[in-house]
DNA sequence: TTGAAAGCGCTAACAA
DNA sequence: TTGTTAGCGCTTTCAA
């Protein structure tokens, strides 16, 4: 261990092990070392034993932040996320992580919390990594962090949503066909005294919005508006349907309540049995998520389903392809959404 | 901005803006700039003035890898955790990054999918990353993965366990002192003939032993116990629910059921209610992880509950330290645990 | 308080 | 197929 032979050591050096020692060890150059390691196609089988031994002997493992300096390939994707707990982004951010992994990139995982500013700081921080690319949940709205992003030339996808403007790719659906194609499965169904329970959030908000749009286009009576505020908790799902009652008590009922996330669904319904009704025969409940074990509730949970992890999976291809410096076609993808049918609507 | 000054630049150069361009616009040296930046009390007021501004025209972001090549010190904290989908472990993941990244460190997600080998790989790759710190969801158990973690240096925290032989710090609490608690306090409910609805899992295996220990000892009868295998969905534990009636209505019986997770004494409870059975008149159950939403549902769930957000917050401020070079001590932390009594049990 | 020089550990470019 | 050289963008060391 204790060899004198490199002549100006005057500085730190983590103690690790390095590319050097593996090549001196073998008896080759560093980038030769290198080669054999990361491109073992290109050397000799001699050198490739010679190396690899080296390695094994030492326990070596690469420096990933240095070769990520002088390759300017970090191999690193950043992900931005509202929040990991109890989250419908969960499937997309598993695919995401699972489809990076297998081609040997790693995933970087930041919370927004819902917040602007942390999001912008967040943003700040991905950037100064040189991640090879960025995955947002949601669409990044016009603000610094849109700028910076823009002005970093990194790879960009943004999912969850669809716009006219993304930033650069964009994997999503429309919140607004999906309010509209709820309105109308519920209409059809002989529901007429329609509410809504929701969070507060932007595209829930545009599913409400189309989802009234539709209602009042078929001729029914205005939808009772509950907004829960940001906490999306089953607790806030009970409460607001508690106010819902009050309310509809005023104007003749509810029939159907369309829930702007599982949880919040699961949070009606419990409320609505604990007071006796019958669902779906007395209301019926639509969620949106699908999380995995609404199926198998009693009642089955009646549900938005999107393909979270077909979402996760294509970012992931998408980012990688262009950080190979490939061209992605098209650039926005509709993934759709599917209202899946069960007993509780 | 073609200006062709530097005299020689063969090579690639990401085209973003260094720290050399703020320098330059600010007209000082680039590590004065440097300094302005990260330790503005060490430059004058003038300086710090000049690259402030020169900063903000120029949009500059610090590379974050070559700083960290350069120091040694990548302010990045690796996490490993088995799975991001409905897991217990959010709580603490999420208190874990809100903590890390107050003070400046970004959090790197690895899922090992309890699967032991993409778990040596991840290890390995995250450790090729050089991160200040490492967490682990669980015991590493030794074989090659906890090799090469000690020999890398980096400083580690396992958590979610207890064991007398940590890699290095250890924040968690003990499973069998659990599983004794669940049985006694059934036990004292009157409670007689016992059963165990449990995943594939070491931890939880734990908790099972301990929890028939405690039965046998007061004199109860053989502990039925149904392994759901590695699927840990609300359906499983349906049928999980199944099959222990089943094997029960031979002995005759079960009074209350210890589910391994909150999601399967979920499908527990779906199931005997499915079934005509009163939760808990006929059959009392307690779950694991107390999830937030459990609390409101009807019944609501007893069940144990883990600090979860404790411990991450506690593991971030430990690695930090190491970070620091401080010492940690002690090096082992025992957060407990609760039985938290609600309505099913 | 400011700067020059050196180098973190690796790989691109070029040459042999 | 292998090696030499330079340098990625930053910070440490040491000197002024």
């Amino acid at each position: 261990m204790a060899d004198k032979d490199s002549p100006k050591r005057s500085r730190r050096g983590s103690g690790a092990i390095t590319l050097r020692d593996v090549a001196k060890l073998a008896g080759v150059a560093p980038i030769t070392a290198s080669r054999a390691i990361n491109t073992p196609g290109q050397v000799s089988a001699d050198v490739r034993r010679k190396v690899d031994e080296a390695v094994a002997r030492t326990g070596y493992v690469p420096n990933r932040v240095a070769g990520g300096l002088a390759s300017a390939r970090s191999r690193l994707i950043a992900a931005v996320v509202p929040s990991t707990v109890v989250s419908v982004f969960n499937e997309t951010i598993e695919a995401l992580n699972a489809t990076l992994f297998d081609a040997g990139y790693q995933l970087m995982l930041g919370q927004s919390s819902y917040s602007p500013e942390r999001e912008e700081q967040l943003l700040e921080a991905i950037i100064g990594r040189r991640p090879d690319g960025i995955f947002l949940t949601g669409i990044l709205p016009p603000g610094k962090g849109r700028t910076r992003l823009l002005a970093s030339g990194i790879p960009v996808v943004e999912t969850w949503d669809l716009t006219p403007t993304p930033i650069d790719m964009l994997i999503g659906f429309s919140h607004a066909a999906i309010g509209d194609a709820v309105a109308r499965f519920l209409w059809a169904k002989g529901h007429r005294r329609l509410a809504l329970v929701r969070a507060e959030d932007d595209r829930a908000g545009r599913r409400a919005q189309a989802f009234q749009a539709a209602v009042a286009q078929a001729g029914g009576a205005p939808v009772i508006d509950i907004n829960v505020g940001a906490v999306r908790t089953l607790r806030s799902g009970r409460d607001a349907m508690g106010r819902l009652l009050e309310q509809a008590a005023a104007s003749g009922g509810v029939d159907a309540v369309f829930c702007s996330s599982d949880l919040l669904a699961l949070g009606v319904m419990t409320e609505a049995r604990a007071r006796g009704l019958a669902v779906p025969g007395d209301v019926a409940i639509v969620g949106f998520g699908d999380v995995p074990f609404v199926s198998d509730m009693v009642p089955a949970l009646t549900t938005v389903r999107i393909n979270g992890a077909e979402i996760g999976e294509r970012a992931a291809r998408c980012l990688m392809a262009r950080a190979d410096g490939q061209a992605v076609e098209p650039r926005t993808v509709d993934v759709g959404f599917s209202i899946i049918e069960r007993d509780s609507a």
